[in-house]
DNA sequence: TTCATTAATCGTATTATTGCAATAAACAAA
DNA sequence: TTTGTTTATTGCAATAATACGATTAATGAA
C-alpha cells in the first residue's frame, strides 16, 4: 500500500525513521556534508556543487528545512543556508541512542 | 523520475544513503531494537511483537539481511534471526563519521 | 506418507519519492 | 517601471517502497 503504519509504533521509533529517511538519499547526504564543510553560510551554488537540477535540490533542501536540520536566510535575491546546530545536536541525541545499543550483551545467532 | 541518480555522488555518500535508507521505516527500526533488547536470538514471534503481516515482516527481515545488519540461522521449521555484530560496528563508523562532523567550526546563518 | 507449522516468494494494489520543465515570486539594478 | 537574477512552486512522468492475500517451500511430527 506504500502507506507505512507509523501508529503502530513508539514516537522514538519514528522519529528515528523521520531522521534516517532524511538522510536516505545522497543529495541530502551531500547537502549536509557541503554545508558542514564551508563553515561560512551556502546560497544555491550547491546547484552547481551538486550536479542536480534547480528545482531538485530546492526540494532537497525543503525537506532538511522542514526536519530542522538546516535553516535559511534570504539575502536579496539568493538564500543563504546553513545547518541549524541546536536540531543537529538534538537529532545525534535520537540517532547516536540507537546505533550505540550495547552490542555486548547479544549473543550471536542461536 | 523515482530514481536517485547515484552515480553523481561518492561512495561514501550512497553508502551512509543506503544504511539511512534502512533504518527509514519504524518497522525496521523496531526489529533492529528487539533483537538488541532479546539478546538470545529471535524468530519469527517478531510478527507477534510487531502488528505488521508475516510477508511484510519477511520483506523487511530480507532487507536488512541485505544490507548485512542481521544473519539468520533455519533451526527446524522456524528461522533466527540476530544482529551481525561485526557489518553493525562498520555501519556505525560510517555513521558516525557523518553524524559528528565537526559543528563548532560552522558558523551560523550569514 | 500425510498433516501441521513456519517462513519465503509471488503478484498486485496503493502510496511515496525523485527529477525536472515550466512558471511564478521576490528582489536588485538600471 | 522594466529587466535580469535567484529561488520556490506547480504539474507531471517514472520509479521505488509498503503492505498483504495467496501460494510455495521446507521441515518436524504423527
Amino acid at each position: 500500500m506504500g502507506l507505512a503504519k507509523t501508529e503502530m509504533f513508539t514516537d522514538q521509533q519514528n522519529k528515528i525513521a523521520l531522521f534516517a529517511k532524511v538522510f536516505g538519499h545522497p543529495a541530502r547526504v551531500s547537502i549536509l556534508q557541503h554545508l558542514f564543510k564551508i563553515d561560512s553560510c551556502v546560497c544555491g551554488d550547491l546547484v552547481n556543487e551538486i550536479g542536480l537540477a534547480q528545482p531538485t535540490i530546492s526540494q532537497h533542501l525543503k525537506e532538511l528545512k522542514h526536519l530542522g536540520l538546516i535553516k535559511g536566510n534570504v539575502e536579496g535575491t539568493s538564500v543563504c543556508y546553513c545547518i541549524d546546530k541546536e536540531n543537529w545536536i538534538v537529532m545525534k541525541t535520537i540517532m547516536s541512542e540507537f546505533l550505540n545499543q550495547d552490542i555486548t550483551k547479544t549473543q550471536d545467532c542461536c
